[in-house]
DNA sequence: AGCTCTGGCCGGAAAT
DNA sequence: ATTTCCGGCCAG
């Protein structure tokens, strides 16, 4: 195993592979040997017999995938080289050490105007004066700042897109590789939450190709705040402030990929392809690195089986005050490494050392973080966040049906013990004098018992349940409202209300009825009930006299697929109508996946078919045509609801 | 080509 | 008119 510092980029080829280095303002390029192989359950000429008794068990050399035999999901050449040679990217950096720049092309019918670049060096400038000028300005000054990372915004479905087109038509080449060579591209998808997107996925040599779009996105899935994902929301939204938009674009780029960047310094694959794959696939790459640098045969993934999964309850429904939380902190991995459990598969036990060793690394992450200051403590956070996502992801990976070494009977084994913990945790409060409002997963909000001290039921908490598994009295509240399971509204001691659950705050809900629910809710966690009836009068004024905005009566929603796609799925027969797609078709509008859609409700009558009766907020133009006696009837429901 | 998991609530279309 | 089913969104 060579340790290498400083590889910034790492490309691999049937012969060689090449490991590219920062010097001065340019890069220096190491070839190496290095010869393709792919793992096989078959036996086929020239390979090697790997050990252990697993069933992918030859390394059989070459760069050409057979067909109809089973092969180890390691496809990539750089990452079998990344195995080969025990190289990984980044090693010993910071992430502002990454030379990064960004672009945005500006085009008209398709026809390139300008190109704008900025980079992470303060640089900025601009292409025009024709298509073939502004490429080839474009490519002079990716050559000159030689960037590691180019960056854009949703630049994989349009800039790049742009620039293929208009290179054909001017004959011209897109030579953006440090070898010199042309950008490549191939159809490719990325998972985001619920959303599988399908893209063009173009790949540069020697350099990493980050949008930031997706970036956002992906951010987002943990988050769930962001009411749109355009730059220019975004902008607002992170507060960023620059003026221009290629720096806008990198100043974003800064918030959300050093997490991603930390991660690729220890995963034998690209920068490019760390940001994008999904975790339990960068767990399977850390498991399967591992087994094949030791020269050990793998498993092959078992297909799934259902397996049930975490306790969520509401005991309790409506308002109480205090109430207190305590959680298991990270359950899942600590049932996992309590018991040095590992999957299966897993002859070499990696699983479990691989958690400890993350574990232990996010630790002196969190620590570091907290004794520095300025960049050095965002590296180090960027980092420990990094690492607790995938932590976090071990569980998860044991029910994942491409899992080189998924178990679905240790996985149904984990929340098994976890629902064990959180049914004795419950007890305990209970017998304690404790009231019991809500509990999931590894955490349960109650009443206090009488008299009781928080440092002091804390640690009485802590002894009643097994080694290796620490909780924590995390947070008092002067109030909660309970509704259901996995939905209710806290109030904290600074006064803000808190709302949990897609029945209180989805953001495919009308802004106003989000609104009017928090402030609902308000009035009943800080004991103003009196003033309900009026604010209810108040309502049903501001919609009955169309003071309310039409955007806030709006339904959004995220397309999860393209209006043609819908079309055909009905036509097939499977699928149903829905609202949004037949406006996006009725208005011949291009629409893609991820995009989100405002309509709102038409016609006169409290019920009717909302597939017939809705309009998109891009299509009004200014006049009042909103179904008010159906968002009346709505509020009333609201209030109704929430209430009692 | 690539995809971590299950549990739960809601609204609206389709089925009854 | 009522029930069932599914897609969308969210919790952990």
């Amino acid at each position: 195993m060579i340790p290498r510092p400083g590889v910034v980029a790492l490309e691999a080829d049937a012969e060689k592979m090449r490991l590219y280095f920062h010097e001065g303002k340019g890069h220096r390029c190491e070839e190496h040997p290095f010869a393709p192989w792919f793992i096989s359950e078959e036996h086929f000429e020239g390979a090697e017999e790997l050990a252990g008794d697993l069933p992918l068990r030859f390394r059989v050399p070459g760069a050409d995938l057979p067909k109809n035999s089973a092969v180890c999901n390691i496809r990539d050449k750089r990452s079998a080289a990344m195995i080969d040679s025990g190289i990984r990217l980044f090693g010993g950096m910071s992430f502002d050490q990454l030379r990064r720049m960004q672009f945005q092309v500006e085009a008209n019918d398709g026809t390139i105007e300008k190109i704008c670049c900025s980079d992470n060096a303060g640089w900025y400038c601009e292409f025009t004066g024709g298509e073939a000028e502004s490429i080839t300005g474009f490519m002079a000054a990716i050559r000159e700042r030689d960037p590691d990372v180019l960056e854009g915004y949703d630049f994989f479905r349009n800039d790049w897109e742009i620039l293929k087109k208009a290179a054909v038509r001017k004959k011209i080449k897109l030579l953006c590789g440090r070898d010199g060579s042309a950008v490549t591209s191939s159809r490719s998808s990325v998972v985001i939450g619920e959303r599988r997107l399908s893209y063009t996925k173009f790949e540069c040599h020697g350099r990493h190709l980050i949008d930031v779009f997706l970036m956002l996105q992906l951010h987002d899935v943990a988050r769930r705040e962001l009411e749109s994902y355009d730059l220019e929301y975004a902008v607002g939204f992170f507060e960023l402030r620059s003026e221009r938009k290629v720096m806008q674009i990198g100043e974003l780029s800064a918030l959300l990929t050093p997490a991603y960047f930390y991660c690729t310094t220890f995963i034998p694959g690209t920068f490019q392809d760390v940001a994008l794959r999904g975790n339990g696939s960068k767990i399977d790459l850390l498991l399967t690195g591992a087994y094949l640098e030791r020269r050990h045969s793998l498993p092959l993934p078992q297909p799934p089986i259902f397996f049930p999964g975490a306790t969520s309850k509401a005991e309790k429904h409506g308002i109480f005050a205090p109430v207190w939380h305590c959680d298991v902190r990270s359950l899942y991995p600590s049932i996992l490494l309590a018991d040095n459990l590992s999957p299966a598969g897993d002859e070499l036990k990696i699983f479990p050392e691989l958690l400890r060793e993350l574990r232990r690394k996010r630790l002196e992450a969190k620590d570091k973080a907290k004794t520095l200051s300025g960049t050095e403590k965002e590296h180090w956070n960027a980092m420990q966040s990094a690492l607790k996502i995938l932590i976090n992801s071990f569980y998860g990976y044991l029910g994942f049906a491409q899992g080189s070494f998924n178990d679905f009977a240790l996985a149904a084994q984990v929340t098994a013990k976890g629902r064990e913990i959180l049914a004795l945790l419950t007890a305990f409060l209970g017998e304690q004098g404790a009231e019991i409002i809500e509990m999931d997963t590894d955490g349960v909000y109650f009443t206090p018992p009488k008299g009781a001290e928080p440092e002091e039921l804390e640690s009485r908490i802590q002894k009643a349940l097994p080694e290796g598994i620490e909780i924590e009295l995390d947070a008092l509240f002067p109030a909660m409202y309970s509704y259901k399971a996995k939905n209710y509204a806290l109030l904290t001691a600074e006064g803000e209300v808190k709302l949990t659950g897609a029945a209180l705050k989805s953001r495919g809900m009308e802004r106003y009825f989000r609104q009017t629910v928090k402030e609902l809710l308000r009035l009943r966690l800080t004991g103003k009930e009196s003033e309900i009836p009026q604010f209810h009068d108040r309502c049903r004024d501001e919609l009955s006299s169309h003071q309310v905005p039409l955007a806030d009566l709006c339904k959004n929603e995220t397309l999860n697929d393209t209006p043609a796609n819908y079309k055909k799925k009905l036509e097939a027969g499977s699928g149903r109508r829905s609202a949004v797609y037949e406006l996006l078709i009725k208005a011949e509008l291009p629409a893609r996946v991820g995009d989100k859609v405002e309509y709102y409700i038409t016609g006169t009558k409290a019920k009717v078919a909302v597939v017939d009766n809705s309009k998109l907020l891009s299509e009004n133009q200014g006049e009042r045509d909103e179904n008010t006696a159906l968002y009346l009837a709505k509020l009333d429901e609201l209030f109704a609801t929430f209430s009692e």
